[in-house]
DNA sequence: TTGTAAGCGTTATCAA
DNA sequence: TTGATAACGCTTACAA
């Protein structure tokens, strides 16, 4: 392989000159630049990268660490960072499936002289003493983080107020046994939810029961598991509020099989807005999630700091998440409305095309 | 940051003895061994990985360039890919939405010195000749590629067989008539799914009527417009295959929305299997492509050239793609039909090798 | 305008 | 077993 040497022996200049025509330098004669531009085209010489970010010491790529999660959720924030990293020409390195806190540092570490940031979703409480470490070499910023850390920017979904809000939409259709199904103990997401159901019930003058309050482990096969759970209750209540739309799937699936009807038997609500949601029968009333856009916020925000590496201020950013009527929460919408929340809108926006 | 030197001095040996302490050779007394363990946990060293696959020659990661399309297929070969990778402790970098054939060329050019070898997926046959070049550079496996490429692997997913073997369903349900709506021209995938469409009806002894061949472009919004030139026909078919599901999708909403049933009124068949596709109602009959295997696959089939470029041979699998019968094709079948659809009868190919 | 040379942070090859 | 020192491929003072 060519590298800038044979390109200036081939074109009779200094490497230096090769590198000031190939950074587009103006010191530089019009011959020179020629004849190096006619030399590594010739040699079709391409840089080398890694030599490159050595001296400047800028790599131009940002890492992104994942917890140990998968699905649409998760592909959706990594289109929107791969989107926003190549408007500004950031290569991206990712690296998923961080199961315990330990791993997060050691990715982190193995990234080290190849990336100016790091976006770091990790949702539990223990990692953020990991995280710590980590914002000490690199610009950080945190995806929905358990709490805040310091030197640390960071993009939220408001999940408690969505899960007020969704849980309120219950209550004015004149719910009042309203059942939540939780999400795993520990993630913060699951547990901003189940406030925001309490604060919403609490709002009513309604007291929390705790038998209403079922565990889930955001998988669908826990949401039938809870669904079961829920019909094996002696006053079974009058809607649900399942903590995500995979757990909503499955508990709706768990009702159907007992013979029960949504929303005529039981009111079911979501949270995410996962695509299933609508074209499900009934289609499912949710909480919307902008995962995209939760991508694309996050490279904006590292963006300053990657320029320069602590200067720059630190600032949280919260993503609204409004509540999508549909039809599994039993109140009825006019259809102007049914249609604006739908999928057909959200996927001309962007001229969705998924392949093959 | 403390660098290599800074570990060296705070240990009192030379950055020799740093970096075989680090690296595990053997030639190092314990003393030393533990003094430079001691130093850099105290000086929280993290070695830079840049610097050292600049003398290594390798970087222990690899490039990963996707085309201009998302959603979930994509999705689940990035996450079979990134499984596979942290198995080999490689690193993934990730560069998509390549829409036209320059920009690949440009991708993989600014990858040079990060990445030991590149899985490309481009499934326009104008981006074979910047794939050319790309080979010569590093080792490249091609997913799905619209043609075979001197010097790589690939791995791709059986798009004749799957589509012939699809219609073929339709035709043993007694379907004589039987439409398609096509992918986007020039695509391979689409192009594969429409012969195995043709040879079902050929082998059948029908007649292909262009009639019947509607455009689309793998949006759901194509299948929509083409639901309604479908019904617009004269003699409507009774059946159609829509070369994938999110036309299918909006096929089938087409339909519903002038008042017929499917599969009553009309069976659709789709391809690729998407996550909705078990959803609907009618839950979609299709064809099942394993995305998640392709990516795992994929890494698999590059690793070889990784380890030793240029000299391991070349290879090229072929995945197979399993009918999933549902509802939306109006034969019934059992629900095992489903769980079988899984990895049986994958075709491997062994090819030439190219290295010493 | 150009070239020489000193880094960037490693690993690898020598002698010692 | 160790330590200088020369790469690796590039950028960037500093001189010329």
């Amino acid at each position: 392989m060519a590298t800038i040497r044979d390109v200036a022996s081939a074109a009779s200049v200094s490497i230096a000159t090769v590198s000031r025509v190939l950074n587009g330098s103006p010191r530089v004669s019009e011959d020179a630049r020629e004849r190096v531009w006619a030399a590594a085209d010739q040699l079709d010489y391409w840089p080398n990268t890694a030599a490159r970010s050595l001296t400047t010491q800028r790599t131009h790529a940002l890492g992104v660490l994942l917890p140990d999660l998968f699905g649409e959720f998760f592909s959706e924030v990594i289109r929107g960072i791969d989107e926003a990293a190549r408007a500004q020409k950031l290569q991206v390195l990712i690296s998923s499936s961080h199961a315990d806190t330990q791993e997060v540092l050691l990715a982190a570490r193995s990234m080290r002289g190849r990336i100016d940031g790091l976006i770091i979703m990790a949702p539990d409480e223990g990692s953020i003493e990991p995280i710590q470490r980590i914002a000490r070499r690199f610009p950080v910023l945190l995806v929905n983080p358990p709490s805040s850390v310091d030197g640390c920017s960071s993009v939220s979904v408001d999940n408690f107020e969505g899960a007020r809000a969704v849980v309120e939409h219950l209550l004015q259709n004149g719910h009042r046994e309203i059942a939540m199904v939780r999400g795993p103990a520990g993630n913060v997401d699951a547990e901003d939810r189940f406030r925001g159901y309490r604060d919403a019930l609490a709002a009513a003058g309604i007291e929390a029961e705790s038998r209403l309050e079922i565990a889930g482990a955001f998988t669908e096969t826990s949401g039938f598991q809870a669904g079961l759970e829920l019909l094996s209750l002696k006053n079974r209540p009058t809607a649900v509020f399942a903590a995500n739309d995979s757990m909503a799937v499955g508990l709706v699936s768990a009702l159907r099989s007992r013979g029960l009807q949504v929303p005529r038997d039981l009111a079911v609500v979501g949270f995410d807005d996962i695509v299933i949601a609508s074209y499900l029968s009934p289609a499912l009333t949710t909480v919307h999630v902008d995962a995209y856009e939760l991508g694309l916020r996050a490279v904006r925000l590292l963006l300053p700091s990657l320029e320069s590496p602590g200067s720059s201020e630190q600032c949280h950013e919260v993503l609204a998440a409004p509540v999508v009527v549909r039809e599994s929460c039993g109140s009825s919408q006019s259809p102007a409305m049914k249609s604006e929340s739908g999928r057909d809108n959200k996927i001309t926006q962007r001229g969705r095309k998924t392949g093959p």
